[in-house]
DNA sequence: CTGAAACCTGAACCACCTTTCAAGTTTGTT
DNA sequence: AACAAACTTGAAAGGTGGTTCAGGTTTCAG
């Protein structure tokens, strides 16, 4: 349902040419919004970039709001299928983890204008914002729940410890993978070390 | 320096009629910026909130970016200090740990609004955005080296850890104090169990 | 008391941008 | 080939809201 309301909006293209024009626009307003936020970018700057007429923004889409709308729901899928393709069923709980968090970084260095979208989409379409986060959450709280299941992990882990994972994580792609610098250890290190927290904490072990 | 800049601006009050009117403006600012974010919030809805004329804002400040900015700073001052002040050095290194998550579930939960305005920072003053958390992530860093040093924490611990603390906490407080729901845990609950997660780790003990 | 600086006022200016629309062109079907 | 539907075009309507400004009022040091 988002998939097809992101994708086919209101007003689907019925011919070839239409459909080239959609994407066009699509892909024109990814680097309009990545480069000028929200509310600086502008509709002309969008068909600008796409080199078609003001005009023919309104034969795809509502509004402003709408093209970003479309935007955030195709880019949050975008993350979803990236995670899933770097997980397989035969790895052990905590590898994972660590396989999902390295995944993601690497997603997050190569796609820093979609991070930049769906952060911006807290303010302006606050609800796909939130939708995208809790699924998130939700498939972590399942991957826990599963090594509970298996022995790997403690029992009793729920809702709050996979959004401390995926606090963790976020903030982890925010420092290192799109605010990289200089120097910064390797996403390779970042992980394990995540990892190393996620398993056995930080406490001293004769505590 | 930032307390400065936040406060005094380029247009310091001279007289007592004047800092009252600048206060009244910094305080209808964040009650407009909360209420409608930056782009949606107007200058004349906040001289309107305030009760001064259109033409006294531009006496404090030169633009509706400078305001943001000043806010954003007092804000950033203020997370610091209810941080600080819930810490004493009298408690052990994961003793503070949680009382610092405890204090932040609190402190977001009574100020909503300074929360979005230090997200919406992320669009409309990177700058700062980036200075805010870099400087607690720093704090957070120190600390870790802390009870390292006395032995409570393992070894090793360096930035990817404090920016994995911080991006627990930040979440945490994303989901359970400012999206509260009916039938969430306590902060306390939350507080113990980030807490569990962060000395002992997630992993089975006959891992 | 007094004058200069600080402060206040709100109408008007102005730049910008979303959205509409009527007229023209292309596409695909019969 | 012929026609209707799909699509394109860009000028202009219509709003919005940040910013300016000239003139009036208040404050306070001397």
């Amino acid at each position: 349902m988002k998939a097809e309301q992101g994708a086919d909006q209101a007003k689907a293209p019925r011919t070839e040419r239409g459909r080239k024009t959609l994407r066009k626009l699509l892909d024109a307003a990814t680097r309009e919004f990545a480069d000028h936020g929200f509310h600086d970018a502008s509709i002309s700057g969008i068909t600008r970039r796409a080199g078609v007429a003001l005009g023919s923004f309104y034969t795809y889409f509502d509004s402003k709001d709408a093209i970003f709308r479309a935007l955030v729901s195709d880019m949050s899928e975008g993350v979803g299928r990236a995670a899933r393709q770097a997980l397989s069923p035969s790895m052990g709980a905590l590898e994972i983890e660590h396989a999902a968090l390295h995944a993601f970084l690497s997603f997050a260095s190569e796609n820093k204008e979609i991070y930049r979208i769906i952060d911006e989409a807290e303010f302006v379409d606050p609800d796909s914002y939130r939708a995208h986060y809790e699924t998130i959450g939700t498939r972590i709280e399942e991957r826990l729940k599963a090594g509970d299941d298996s022995g790997e992990f403690i029992s009793g882990l729920g809702a709050p410890e996979a959004w401390a994972v995926m606090g963790m994580n976020v903030f982890l792609g925010l420092r290192y993978a799109i605010w990289a610098r200089e120097g910064d250890p390797a996403f390779e290190e970042i992980a394990r070390r995540a990892n190393d927290l996620l398993a056995h904490g930080i406490a001293s072990s004769g505590d």
